[in-house]
DNA sequence: GGTGATCGTGCGTAGA
């Protein structure tokens, strides 16, 4: 992988910038035995020191990003940090949150400036103490500072008088997403309420383009944000892409003599391949301490329990633990204590959990199982491996399906396999994708209204308009779409008007203000709790069909349900023989980047055969380049096979999405999978079809959207009016311009 | 005959 050249040189360990820190932050560098300061904690001082910029500070995984930020801002608080609250630090995790608390309060005692967290789990006697002499330094995630507006509207101005910085730590984690716009909201209206601006610290493990952080940072004046980056990058790269085949159902049954209705799925039951990747990941993971990514909760339980019973058939104490989002908390905090102290080989199968955020210790290596959800994610896993100069290692298990002669064509051109070639292929070119951009963000616009109603007890129409979207983060919200926003919320019982035109809460909005779920951005769902021996296990979403009697793999093991408490939303369980990996509700949609499907046709017009590739992936490349060629993929976009018509726009999946809904709209009937277009009917009907929408040239975007089923997918989007909706659906999720493109280029 | 179909994050107050 390439290495950035880093900003500033760290040798030189009493360079002119170390002496501009504060005589006590300096001793207590001294005190830590730190030969010299990181690239990146050099680089901060200037900026940080002079207070009055805003500055993102990059650099890779424990890379002391921290200290970076709070050596220089505590050298200002040194002499003096009472008076009210002088720096915030954001934080997404409550586990972070609590780590970072450590390492401050530690950084912070010999200064005489207090620390102070304030999260859901912290007591109610902390927070009161904070309120009443604010000072120093506050760590709080952003649920809880939306929290404080509404509860403590009127003592904000005090609260934070004197606050000179804002620190928001993992960054990119809030980029794009709806809590990172709750966030931009949160920052806009401190510094309203404050009448001025307070310098922003942006940490971020290294980002792909600084100038979307920096826009995200301060909207509207991206380009004046000081951006530092440290990566000490260069480090070495063993990589190998696994492919293994899936029989056919029908062979998979006669081989294995299963029993179509057996409800156990004992080790020799289990599907072929999954127990091929499952044995080999035993093989090679044992022993050492590992990640293994296996995209979903379900198949971390899957492998977890898989690899659980092949360390007992070994008899071997067990190895593999899972750590996802619907494990107790509990269960997760013992396998991340297991892995760290790194006493005996562990290794943790997981979904993105470990991804970011948590510090485990650097891994031996990295198994990803399944397609990578995106390149940036995988550039994010593989930062877990290969830390203090070791290689990182990264092994890539695909499976993809035995062909027979009724195979669809997606299946014959082994799409998985090639995505993740072409993935692995932008990887080492140091390409990621951007994080999204473009949306309007309405639902958490009707959070940051009723919260700034909340706040100040009412608010003018004009003035919110002003606060939210002129000057603020909602900026892409014109007045002519706010006002018909205002009156959707008034229709919908969230607002109300007083006589003097003053925007209050409505009968709704007063209940949904007044309830804590209130303060999170993003939706959740009823859970019922899962418990085994007196012991919380987790939560499984309440629609799933639990029974006295079912059987279920959970934190890796077998149980059946023993009873089931409706009214408190518990199910017991006992330790069982057999289990079935549950289903967990699929929460949101994905997206392939243009990039990654251009790479795809480059990757199956070429012939080389990439090093990393194992025999077997050699040979689906190589099948699935043969039928690329047979089918004349190069020269032509539009094939007819059968019933069906494939098209290949060789574009991401907005792109591909926008043209099926197009399509859908001339009366087609369109399926798509993954790259491909699969339009019933003959080849002159799609191309027809193709060149009047060609011709036509690109609609308003929202006019395609008739056909989409469910638009309402964020929290709040069910009170959001009909036309407004489908405009932030577009925005989100269809690229007609991208789309109107790849139309003319496919009929040429 | 129909496949398989992301994940993750968060929370205040009153009353016992």
């Amino acid at each position: 992988m390439s290495s950035h050249p880093s900003s500033s040189d760290p040798s030189g360990a009493a360079s002119s910038a170390f002496h501009r820190l504060h005589p006590q932050v300096r001793r207590w560098v001294w005190t830590q035995g730190w030969k010299q300061l990181r690239g990146i904690q050099e680089a901060a001082i200037d900026p940080l020191l002079e207070g009055t910029r805003d500055v993102i500070l990059s650099a890779s995984t424990a890379s002391g990003k921290t200290e970076a930020a709070f050596l220089p801002i505590c050298s200002r608080l040194a002499e003096d940090a009472g008076g009210s609250v002088r720096a915030i630090y954001v934080g997404p995790l409550k586990a972070l949150i609590n780590d970072q608390f450590e390492r401050l309060d530690g950084l912070c005692e010999g200064l005489g400036i207090p620390v102070h967290r304030w999260h859901g789990d912290v007591s109610q006697s902390h927070k009161a103490r904070l309120l009443k002499s604010p000072a120093g330094v506050l760590l709080i995630t952003p649920e809880s500072l939306e929290a404080l507006f509404i509860r403590q509207g009127s003592a904000l101005s005090g609260l934070f008088s004197g606050l000179e910085h804002i620190v928001i730590d993992e960054l990119h984690a809030f980029i794009g997403t709806e809590r990172g716009c709750q966030l931009q909201s949160l920052l806009h209206r401190v510094e309203l309420t404050l009448r001025r601006t307070v310098p922003r610290v942006g940490l971020s493990a290294t980002l792909g383009d600084m100038s979307l952080a920096a826009e995200f940072l301060r909207p509207g004046a991206g380009s004046r944000v000081r951006l530092c980056n440290s990566d000490a990058g260069g480090a070495e790269l063993l990589l190998q892409l696994r492919g293994y085949r899936k029989r056919a159902p029908e062979a998979r049954r006669l081989a294995s003599g299963e029993d179509e209705t057996a409800d156990a799925t004992p080790l020799d039951g289990l599907p072929e391949d999954e127990h091929d990747v499952g044995a080999h990941l035993f093989k090679t993971l044992r022993g050492t301490h590992n990640l293994v990514f296996a995209n979903s909760r379900a198949n971390v339980e899957l492998y977890a329990d898989l690899l659980r019973r092949m360390c007992e058939d070994a008899r071997l104490p067990n190895e593999f633990f899972p750590h996802h989002g619907n494990l107790s908390k509990e269960l997760r905090e013992e396998a991340e204590a297991a892995l760290k102290a790194k006493q005996r080989p562990v290794s943790l199968v997981c979904t993105t959990t470990l991804e970011m955020g948590i510090d485990v210790g650097a891994v031996q290596s990295i198994a990803q199982v399944g397609v990578p959800p995106s390149v940036a994610s995988l550039r994010q896993r593989l930062g877990r491996s290969g830390r203090k100069g070791g290689p990182a290692v990264l092994r890539l298990y695909l499976q993809e399906a035995e062909l027979t002669s009724t195979s669809p064509l997606p299946d014959q051109l082994r799409v998985r396999l090639v995505q993740s070639v072409a993935m692995l292929e932008l990887l080492l070119t140091n390409w990621f994708e951007p994080p999204a951009s473009g949306a309007f963000h309405f639902s958490t616009l009707v959070q940051q209204l009723l919260s700034l109603i909340a706040q100040h007890g009412g608010v003018k129409a004009g003035e919110a308009f002003l606060a939210l979207c002129h000057q603020g983060p909602f900026a892409k919200v014109s007045r002519e779409d706010f006002v018909r926003f205002l009156r959707g919320l008034g229709e919908r019982e969230l607002l109300s008007q007083s006589s003097d035109g003053t925007l209050l809460l409505g009968r709704v909005g007063e209940r949904l203000v007044n309830h804590y779920g209130f303060y999170a951005a993003f939706a959740s769902v009823e859970e019922f709790r899962l418990v085994a021996g007196g012991r919380t296990l987790g939560t499984m979403p309440i629609d799933q069909p639990l029974f006295v009697g079912t059987s279920l793999i959970f934190g890796g093991r077998r149980w059946r349900v023993l009873a089931v408490q409706g009214d408190e939303k518990v199910v017991e369980l006992e330790p069982a023989p057999a289990g079935r990996v549950p289903m967990f509700e699929p929460t949101g949609v994905g997206g392939v980047h243009d990039r990654v499907r251009e790479q795809m046709r480059v990757v199956y017009a070429g012939d080389g055969l990439p090093r990393y590739l194992d025999a077997r992936a050699q040979d689906l490349l190589t099948e699935a380049r043969a039928t690329f060629q047979r089918w004349k993929l190069g020269e032509r976009s539009i094939v007819a096979s059968g019933q069906e018509v494939h098209v290949f726009p060789w574009a991401g999946d907005a792109v591909v999405h926008t043209l099926a809904l197009a399509l859908q709209s001339r009366g087609l009937s369109v399926e798509t999978l993954g790259p491909v277009l699969s339009v019933e009917g003959q080849q002159s009907d799609v191309e027809g079809a193709l060149r009047a929408l060609v011709a036509e040239g690109p609609p308003r975007a929202e006019s395609l959207t008739r056909h989409v089923v469910n638009m309402a997918l964020e929290k709040h989007d069910g009170f959001v009016p009909e036309d407004l909706l489908a405009r932030d659906y577009a925005a989100r999720y269809l690229d007609v311009q991208g789309a109107w493109r790849a139309a003319q280029q496919v009929l040429q």
